[in-house]
DNA sequence: CTTGACTAGTTTGATGTCGAGCTATATTTG
DNA sequence: CAAATATAGCTCGACATCAAACTAGTCAAG
């Protein structure tokens, strides 16, 4: 028995901090961002002007790791506030492609600079380099639950 | 100006990293807990076996972070399956006070224990000494948020 | 006292997310 | 080619959560 009773506390611990983390920053966004667009929205958009748009919603779902209804719903939002369009896939009659619209860039834009007022609160308080240096333990912590994800 | 762009990104980064773990590790909780629990009736379980009960809802939703009218809805469903009662607060009229019943007691154990398996199976690619040594920085960068929760 | 400000908990309406099942299209297999 | 299997996206019902308004009890100021 290699988990003893203080690393699986800790192991709790661990995803309790990060739960309650990620509550308030998202919550902390949610109220930044303009005409109550949610969080889960603009990482669409996000995603979509800094890494290119053209994906499938299936792709979006899994970089986000949503399921495939999830982000059939963003993007219908997204779509109902036309700042994205769903194009039929050229060679896959059952897929479409995300394309972002000129109101989607520049909201997207407006977006990024509603947050600065609280970014640049949080400037000095938080270690930013401390933050980038826990970056890749994150990143391992999330591809070992992604591959396990069958639990 | 002390944000420059690139830490603007490692933030974001950050807190989307965070969001996906977080998403990842409570479905994977969901999943694991019996009679359709979610982590949320969980955790609350787990924190007043561990730290004691006889806790005030409000200071529950601090806690965790909720708001009062979520905790009311998890604590209404933990009632209604008999694992707390709420009793009148001595001295104050407008409080109430949580305490655990036997079958909450018993359920907390139970619920400890189907979480076993997950566990085992994430031993050995979790790196718990890695886990442990970010606590404080997460604990870290949650007071700042929590501090800040006016933005 | 009594009035006004505050606080604990509840209610209400909206929304994000999940899981499971559905449809339509693709792909593989015999 | 036909049938079986797999995949992309959608729909549906359930539920957690939030924000804001509401109720009832407390407390302080005058």
């Amino acid at each position: 028995m290699t988990l003893d009773e203080e690393q699986r506390k800790a192991v709790f611990q661990f995803f309790n901090e990060i739960g309650i983390i990620q509550q308030l920053a998202s919550t902390m966004f949610n109220k930044c961002l303009p005409d109550g667009v949610h969080v889960s929205h603009f990482a669409v958009l996000n995603h979509l002007a800094r890494l290119g748009d053209g994906k499938t919603p299936l792709t979006l779902a899994e970089a986000f790791q949503v399921t495939k209804g999830t982000m059939t719903h963003t993007l219908s939002t997204l779509s109902k506030r036309s700042f994205i369009t769903l194009r039929p896939h050229a060679t896959d009659g059952r897929s479409k492609l995300v394309f972002l619209t000129a109101a989607g860039r520049e909201f997207q834009v407006r977006a990024v600079e509603s947050l600065g007022p609280a970014m640049a609160a949080l400037d000095g308080k938080l270690d930013y380099d401390r933050m980038i240096a826990m970056l890749p333990e994150l990143a391992k912590v999330r591809a070992v639950l992604d591959e396990n994800r069958d639990l």
